[in-house]
DNA sequence: CGGCCTCCATACGGTTGCGTATGGAGGCGA
DNA sequence: TCGCCTCCATACGCAACCGTATGGAGGCCG
């Protein structure tokens, strides 16, 4: 039992646990969770301890979305080692749109782009998938107009049936939204073994 | 000009007015913005003007969804008659989303669906222009299977590339977005003349 | 063991928005 | 004209959040 103001070495605070409880706040609540006072309390402090690591919640938001780059840009940087084009776009379907939580993440930043750090990063990391996408249609002898059109319509059909499915529109889609990216690239449904 | 404190009879508010505003500051700045303080600052008149005509921010919401959700179904019904099935499709697609308003108004209510007010009325007005443009696709000879599948490329892929090319993703798409929806059903990007 | 440094708690003031209370200005009918 | 009714302004208390100030507990090192 953690008593009060006796906390182990070990399992003090960094930067990067807020910027982790930060990015749990946001998933569930939007950017207007990521609020000082309640993301202390899910960690179990109070905001002594915060404005120990961070100089305001502008910095907070900074080093959230700063951590959600670097683990889609890991995701990226972990396909180059991967076989076949088609296995790497499968794999980035499946890591960066089927974690629940990235999932939601990345809604919950798309509908903040009006807030300015969140549109500089949201921007950057879409930009950044929709031409990785475009270079393995490419490479699989796509030509540039068409994997261009068919990567719009991919990840664009993705998002908005994300958003259909989120809101309750449409109760179930027929198979999984990955799979109906990949057929809409082009590829088959499932990776080979 | 206009004094403080004298208002004409004929410039007076009604809850309508306040509903309208509300819309107005919701898409413009997302239901946060749909505050009492701010949008009276809108519309010229303090908060004692707005607790007369509404009991709480609640009601405000709900007259502002209200008002949301009559003006679609006023476009629904307008379609009634109209001619062939082409140019009723057609031209929902342009009333729902033509309008940059009522696109930026659609977007935030996405954005907002964990709230129980916008929840509702968001899953059903969705739900009625799906039904409504599987309805149209029906009378034009498509299989039930075909047309829900359709719809659900037309309307998700509208949603999608529209977030797209809001958060500055994408530059430009060739040609509207409509007339991409269009294609997506299987119908002549323009209605005939 | 005494002093320092790190990490955190508590307490406070400032801002913004919600909701209430109260009163005032002007139209309108008796 | 007098009184009422409608619409709105002003002032207040309350709550949530931001940021600051100050102090305290515990590890570390001379």
């Amino acid at each position: 039992m953690v008593e009060r103001g006796k906390r182990g070495v070990a399992e003090r605070l960094g930067p990067d646990d807020w910027a982790r409880a930060a990015l749990a706040a946001l998933a569930e609540g939007g950017l207007g969770a990521v609020a000082v006072e309640p993301v202390a309390v899910r960690l179990g402090v109070s905001k002594g301890s915060f404005y120990w690591h961070f100089a305001n919640r502008r910095a907070l938001v900074e080093a959230a979305l700063a951590q959600w780059e670097a683990g889609t840009e890991r995701v990226i940087a972990r396909l180059e080692s991967l076989d076949g084009p088609v296995a790497r776009m499968r794999t980035l379907l499946d890591l960066a749109f089927g974690d629940a939580e990235n999932a939601a993440i990345s809604f919950r930043l798309i509908s903040e782009v009006d807030d300015p750090l969140v549109g500089e990063v949201v921007r950057r990391v879409s930009r950044r998938r929709l031409e990785f996408m475009q270079e393995v249609l490419r490479e699989l002898g796509q030509s540039e107009e068409e994997a261009r059109r068919r990567v719009l319509a991919a990840y664009g059909g993705y998002l908005g049936l994300a958003a259909l499915v989120r809101i309750g529109a449409v109760d179930e889609v027929s198979g999984s939204l990955v799979d109906l990216a990949m057929a809409e690239l082009g590829l088959p449904p499932a990776a080979p073994s």
